[in-house]
DNA sequence: CCGTATTGAATGAATGTTCAACAAACGCTG
DNA sequence: CAGCGTTTGTTGAACATTCATTCAATACGG
């Protein structure tokens, strides 16, 4: 694992203009000052993926180029075979790196949560529009890798971002609601529907067409509880409100 | 337009182990036995953007080839850049022809249903899940332009399937629910969150991992819209039971 | 026999990879 | 601490390959 700096502050939802470039350089900046020679080698694999994320954020997957990752690190063209074998291995390395950080990201939120079932689900909904994971650079990274992930087990097998842990996560979270709210719907199918919804969620947001912005996915994804849950959320239009705190 | 095919038998869905292969060959034969010489000019262009779609499904976007795709059409290499001007143009029809029969699909579908609200939003559901839209070839064509969609403005405006006008009408769809069953949700944030709900699921679908079946997906979808209108719809293993006809 | 569709080889550009040369840090010895 | 060899990181040019595009020759249909 590469260090994945996870800020994570849950909720302070605001425009996502500058998103692409500054978190970037932020990160690049606060990693240890020296560029110049230095650099340990998890280092320059730490820059390198940055740059591949980039790459793929800004010109896609077809177009990234070995030469446009090496520019975009500011660093001479044969020094990615260098450090990766190859274009494939750096491409791999990148796409491990973001789904440790997500998976990363869920379980800390999760483990922050309280015991409450409906907490629990609400602080998963909400980490998936943080700001840490959700952005447009990373999104766009996300979305060029599944492009390519059906014809490649090696991609296909990392792309399971949401996987089946994260998808027993919300079974068990919708089964125990039900228990709680006696509601009629079969847990897994419902859980099944709701990851799905984040997913599509992110999808719509990466698109970046119409005014779907994380303020008005996230309202979505509530009113989506609210609804499906009526005796443990409430249709509102910042956050929501819980209801009922004990079963 | 190219003639898109639209079988459109609403619901027999069953297993899709050999939905791959199996329609390509179906299309091509059924649409004039004609192939050595003959073939109008539309006939051809439809031909290879069906060896296009192929390809992009078989090896993804980035080693999707002109010579891949004059291979899978059994024809001469020089061939594509003749009724396509580039490999770029190809692509661009490729997925005008999708978009375009992505959209007469639910437009029809939505033409054939009922009156009644309820009645319209399942018609549009389960035609997202019709066999003629969605199977692994198409599915990851599309997933193959999607990655590609954010760096080309180009794809970006074909690829929004799911346009304005299709989200147009889930927000009428569930503005017309709320008036008859007295829900208490915001229907437009609710219509993003259902019809992102489809295309995460379509997402799903396509990654093909775990056992997400195109029943599977429908089912969820199903439960989903019985959790959230549940004076409409009523919670089944198979299909949706409608809960009320009138209002 | 004319026009049009088709072929397949030639061409040139783009790009991943290799590698010999170079430079900086490190360790060792006197 | 100075000197020196070794290891390790880095560079940029050369190379080989892949691939879209072009085009002169060809074959078929009307």
């Amino acid at each position: 694992m590469y260090g994945s700096p996870l800020a994570m502050n849950t909720l302070p939802l605001d425009d996502e203009a500058p998103e692409i470039e500054k978190p970037v350089d932020q990160d690049r900046k606060s990693e240890g000052e020296r560029r110049g020679r230095k650099a340990s080698k998890e280092q320059r694999r730490q820059q390198l993926i940055e740059a591949t994320i980039d790459s793929l954020a800004r010109r896609g997957y077809s177009e990234t180029t070995m030469a446009d990752v090496a520019d975009g690190a500011g660093l001479s063209r044969g020094i990615v075979n260098f450090h990766f074998e190859s274009k494939e291995k750096l491409l791999v390395a990148t796409l491990q790196y973001m789904a440790d950080e997500y998976s990363l990201h869920w379980r800390s939120a999760l483990a922050r949560a309280g015991q409450e079932p409906a907490d629990r689900l609400w602080a998963l909904v909400a980490a998936d529009f943080d700001r840490a994971i959700c952005n447009k650079r990373k999104l766009a990274a996300w979305c060029a890798f599944w492009g390519e992930a059906k014809s490649r087990p090696t991609y296909q097998a990392l792309c399971g971002a949401r996987d089946e842990a994260y998808q027993q996560v919300f079974v068990d979270l919708c089964a125990a609601l039900k228990g709680e709210g006696d509601y009629a719907f079969e847990p897994k199918a419902l859980a099944l529907a709701l990851s799905a919804t984040l997913e599509g969620l992110w999808h719509r947001l990466m698109m970046g067409t119409e005014s779907v912005t994380r303020e008005t996915s996230l309202q979505a994804a509530a009113e989506m509880l609210a609804s499906t849950f009526p005796r443990h959320f409430a249709h509102g239009a910042s956050g929501v409100q819980r209801t009922i705190p004990k079963a």
